[in-house]
DNA sequence: TTTTTAAACTAAAACGATTTAGTATATTAG
DNA sequence: CTAATATACTAAATCGTTTTAGTTTAAAAA
């Protein structure tokens, strides 16, 4: 069996003896406006359920500039931060007869660009972005072409933009509070080498933090492309035991993972002497001995707020909304890793 | 700044005194074939290169069929089994020029189905499904379509199709072995009630092996829509600690990280008085106290194979391909969790 | 010299929709 | 009774490509 051919709003008008644009018009809605009759628009409807027409997508989008498809790029699609969001982004989309691109930069500018790239000349309708540092211009030109585009997680100082994110800052400042409140003095913090405002905010609020209380800065940032991911754990394993700490803050759930590893092919033993805290929550952290202390984000609500926001800008009505910035609120979940320990 | 109109074939055309129809042989490399002279090829190249022209993909799938765009359908994105393999088949398809279209079905039919249908309408190239129970006769349908589609992880018994996945049967067979070697004679296998292919491949070899040592069998099938979590961890509370059993096999990973969190919330010392083995590995179960053993699928491979299998699918020249199974390598990883217990 | 063949290009249809600018008829207003 | 307006529809252009079926000119063959 080959493909049977396909309906067309053509073969319907023909079928139906009348003109495509009547029909056209009957389908989008526009029957009442274009007063075609009662009974006309109810024959079309009638013949079109019949032979269960489907318009194809593609002519429509030729014709009207509009794909219907929106583009969700993030660092690493396969983090679990990301795929949480992905997961429910898809549903959103998918309800309001959306399609998703899903799309991983790798935080790298060249990939962001060819992206971008290739999804303009796609005529994507719309943008979710989790930007690499370097896109600022990109960014600005794809706002500038009047597509509408999302920053998340991160954003570029002096650029509006639309963003949906948290305050970084004040959750890393919180966080820190929290160990410092369970008597941890000596507080070691493990962060990427990166100027991006998500790290820049987590960094401000442990500094702030620590400054507060009279305690000694202990960063320890990790260049993004450190080599191999034994290099990585190289340099984690001796700011943990060289260092003079009672605990460590992991600024993001993969230096959290590396860090855990560290202990657990060194010492599995000596993490029981340490605070240890993490920004992101992972199901793990429930399971893990002892159980980690997380900073968690909301990943729905930011599902949610992006697609809501974005919904409203592919809607002509109101695609000129100002610059909108949505702040969502995080959640510590204190567990047993942050219990003052008893040396 | 609005949007600079568009370059296009036709506007090329004028601009050289030429017709579409010798722009478009050129960009298409017809242009030999086509009898074009060498000194028009080359005025036509450098101008589309200064231009920096990109032809609208939207009109050429309208025309050609070919929407460059493929299906990766499974049954949860978000589960960091298919999100590790949808991250590597990404960057094969852009490579090619392909996009991809990520979505979950969670296992359910409908879902599947209205998946399909819609993708149909947007004529999507090819379709890489993790399929639900129920969707025999659509995939059937897809084929007879003459539609490239890849099952993978399961299948239908019956149904002819390209398949890349893992012997289930094999691999389970060797992971009961494991422990039955390693000296637990009471083991639990907790797996979901369900009869699609891998999760029943993985019975057959959980029971091949009791059977063959003269062990009794032990089995929990969890409903997969069974009411909320905690009542699926009522039931694997029950098994673990009211059978008598002195070590649990996982089928699948998240029935792995219940399992575990039924220890973590009841009894964590208790679980090292057990064998516990798991389906699918994980970073965290390196961190896990204890490091829990698993069945390692080759998810690298996996995506090479069906992107491999898929791009050939997609060319004329090879699409008539007979159905192809491609049965890849699992690996055993022994951990602590599977070291005999000295009770 | 006439006929064939090859080389180098092109006009126009097609893919499947949407939309602008009509037309023809019926109704209402003046 | 004519002019204006409303109703109910439609022809044809358009979106940006690809491709079929030519056409024209020059070179080769007969």
């Amino acid at each position: 069996m080959k493909k049977a051919k396909k309906h067309s709003v053509k073969g319907i008008a023909e079928k139906l003896n009348i003109s495509p644009t009547t029909v056209s018009f009957v389908l989008n809605g526009k029957a009442k406006e274009k007063k075609i009759s009662d009974e006309m628009i109810e024959r079309v409807l009638a013949y079109v359920k019949e032979i269960n027409y489907k318009p194809n997508q593609l002519a429509q989008s030729l014709r009207t500039g509009k794909s219907k498809i929106i583009v969700f790029m993030v660092e690493d699609i396969s983090n679990h931060f990301f795929a949480s969001i992905a997961r429910k982004i898809e549903d959103l989309a998918y309800e309001q007869d959306y399609k998703v691109l899903f799309c991983s930069n790798e935080n790298k500018d060249k990939k962001s660009r060819d992206l971008i790239q290739l999804f303009k000349d796609r005529q994507v309708d719309g943008y979710i972005i989790n930007p690499s540092p370097g896109i600022k211009k990109d960014i600005e030109a794809l706002i500038q072409e009047d597509i509408p585009v999302i920053l998340f997680d991160r954003y570029f100082p002096g650029l509006k933009t639309h963003f949906v994110g948290i305050d970084n800052e004040e959750a890393s400042y919180k966080a820190t509070l929290h160990l410092i409140e369970n008597g941890f003095k000596k507080i070691g913090f493990i962060t990427l080498a990166t100027t991006q405002t998500q790290m820049a905010n987590r960094k401000k609020g442990y500094l702030k933090a620590t400054k507060e209380h009279g305690l000694s800065e202990r960063v320890l940032e990790i260049e993004f492309e450190a080599g191999n991911p034994q290099s990585k754990k190289e340099l984690i394993k001796e700011f943990i035991f060289k260092e003079d700490l009672d605990a460590i803050y992991f600024s993001t759930n993969y230096l959290t993972q590396s860090g855990l590893e560290v202990f657990k092919e060194n010492s599995p033993e000596l993490i029981d002497k340490f605070g240890i805290l993490t920004f992101d929550d992972h199901e793990f952290f429930k399971i893990h001995t002892p159980t980690i202390s997380a900073i968690a984000q909301p990943k729905d609500a930011m599902a949610s707020e992006l697609m809501k926001l974005m919904l409203m800008l592919l809607k002509k009505s109101t695609k000129d909304l100002p610059p909108k910035e949505i702040i969502l609120k995080t959640e510590l979940l204190p567990r047993q890793s942050t219990l003052l320990k008893n040396h």
